[in-house]
DNA sequence: CTAGGGTTAG
């Protein structure tokens, strides 16, 4: 037999990793007493793949022993028990190995960074940014995000200005950053300039273009990027690229686009088709949207909260009352999802929606959690559709709490009243809106060219 | 040839 056909200190590494990777812990545990059979357990690689794996299997004990009884380490060795301890909830543990560490490049640096930023920590992060000796484009990278995804943009540019080696990594980051905080005009702006500097636009920063497009909501914009993205994006089949690609045009108006795509796409994910049924949900096709559902349910993909939110909320524009209520149960029994306040808020605008105010508002007494302003919003919208003053006083005076400055709730509660020809009311809640200096923002019509 | 880092969609 050939010395070759059995693992070695090459294969040993690789085999580990996937079984930190499916969690297969007692099959990671033989490989380790292969690997004592075979007296390779003093091998940096071998050993280090051992730290890892007990790491991410959460056996924290067995994993430290390894780590400590090693000869030799290097900055791998460290850093694989500190992400063991970071990722079983350590983080103590986790800062005080970092702050142990012999040597420490900036990679090392970079990582604790990003598990700071990961887990909203900017106070951290940023402490550590302004720490350590030797910045990098991926230090700037991890803390732009940081920022983003924490709405502070202007942190995040000023940072990105300082960076003198912007690489496609950072010019992403901005522009995702500014997509993911509503500015898609400065996302458009970041891209642009992007792409004056000749730096040729990869898949990532192409998803953050179109996003920022869908935002705009013009059919002419969306056309152009369209036929841009089309010329110069070199992967066709990226799943991300087609679900933006699909969520842009149903945005703009341009449903046909959008189901030509779809149609044409060779894998269809589960994120492409929510933004399908997204599309037919906003354009009144919520029929349409539930039907996609059914097919993406006997195409075996699995749909996760987020596809739960959109076909409840395709059911409730179309009225489908028991559809609605079987997925809702559905989303629980069979798929082990939790529902959210998001998910009963749709539930709720189902329910009032079709007139059911009291199933509504018994609905919303059931949460587990308190409400939030989604929910209450639902409840008012039904009982301004079904004229009912009475739980609206109820839906009102949360909303009040919550969301003190929206105006639409005071617009749709003086409308009730107004209903019900009680005028008194209707000023008071004008007083009201005038003390807190509100006013009713014009409705906005989208008129497609 | 093997172990650790930054950007993406609904």
């Amino acid at each position: 037999m050939r010395r070759s056909l059995f693992p070695d200190h090459f294969s040993f590494p690789c085999l580990l990793k996937s079984c930190a990777a499916h969690s297969a812990l007692s099959l990671g545990a033989s490989l380790h007493s292969a690997i004592v059979h075979l007296g390779l357990e003093d091998d940096l690689f071998v050993r280090t793949s051992l730290i890892d794996f007990y790491g991410k299997c959460r056996q924290m004990d067995a994993s430290r022993k390894l780590f400590d009884t090693m000869l030799h380490k290097n900055e791998v060795s460290w850093t694989a028990l500190i992400d063991g301890y970071w990722n079983s909830g350590d983080g103590i543990s986790a800062r005080d190995l970092f702050d142990k560490m012999p040597h420490r490049n900036a990679i090392t640096w970079n990582i604790m960074i990003d598990r700071y930023v990961k887990a909203g920590d900017l106070i951290n992060a940023r402490k550590l940014f302004d720490e350590m000796p030797e910045r990098n484009t991926v230090s700037f990278t991890s803390m732009i995000d940081g920022y983003a995804k924490a709405g502070d943009m202007a942190s995040a540019r000023f940072l990105f200005e300082q960076l003198s080696d912007k690489d496609i990594f950072s010019w992403s980051a901005m522009v995702s950053g500014y997509v993911q905080n509503c500015q898609p005009i400065e996302a458009l702006k970041i891209f642009l300039e992007m792409y004056n500097r000749k730096i040729k636009p990869d898949e990532v920063v192409l998803v953050g273009l179109i996003s920022a497009c869908s935002q705009f909501g013009r059919l002419s914009l969306a056309k152009w990027v369209n036929s841009f993205v089309q010329q110069i994006s070199f992967d066709a089949d990226n799943p991300h690229i087609y679900a933006a690609l699909i969520d842009m045009n149903a945005n703009c108006g341009n449903m046909e686009e959008a189901a030509f795509l779809f149609d044409s796409m060779k894998n269809r994910d589960l994120v492409s088709y929510c933004s399908i049924m997204q599309g037919y949900s906003i354009h009144m096709s919520g029929a349409k949207a539930v039907e996609l559902f059914e097919r993406m349910l006997k195409e075996g993909i699995m749909p996760d909260e987020v596809a739960f939110t959109v076909v409840l909320a395709a059911c409730s524009k179309a009225g489908l009352v028991k559809e609605g209520n079987e997925y809702f149960n559905l989303m629980k029994t069979e798929y082990g999802i939790v529902a959210s306040p998001d998910h009963y808020a749709c539930m709720v605008d189902l329910l009032g929606r079709a007139g059911f105010l009291k199933e509504a508002y018994d609905l919303l007494r059931s949460m587990p959690e308190e409400p939030h302003a989604g929910v209450w919003g639902a409840l008012l919208a039904a009982c301004n559709r079904h004229s009912n003053a009475e739980l609206a006083e109820i839906a009102m005076s949360r909303l009040s709490e919550l969301e003190p400055r929206n105006a639409g709730n005071y617009v749709s509660m003086s409308n009730i009243y107004a209903a019900d020809d009680r005028w008194m009311d209707v000023s008071r809640i004008r007083t009201q809106m005038s003390c807190r200096a509100l006013r009713k923002i014009p409705g906005c019509t989208w008129i497609y060219s």
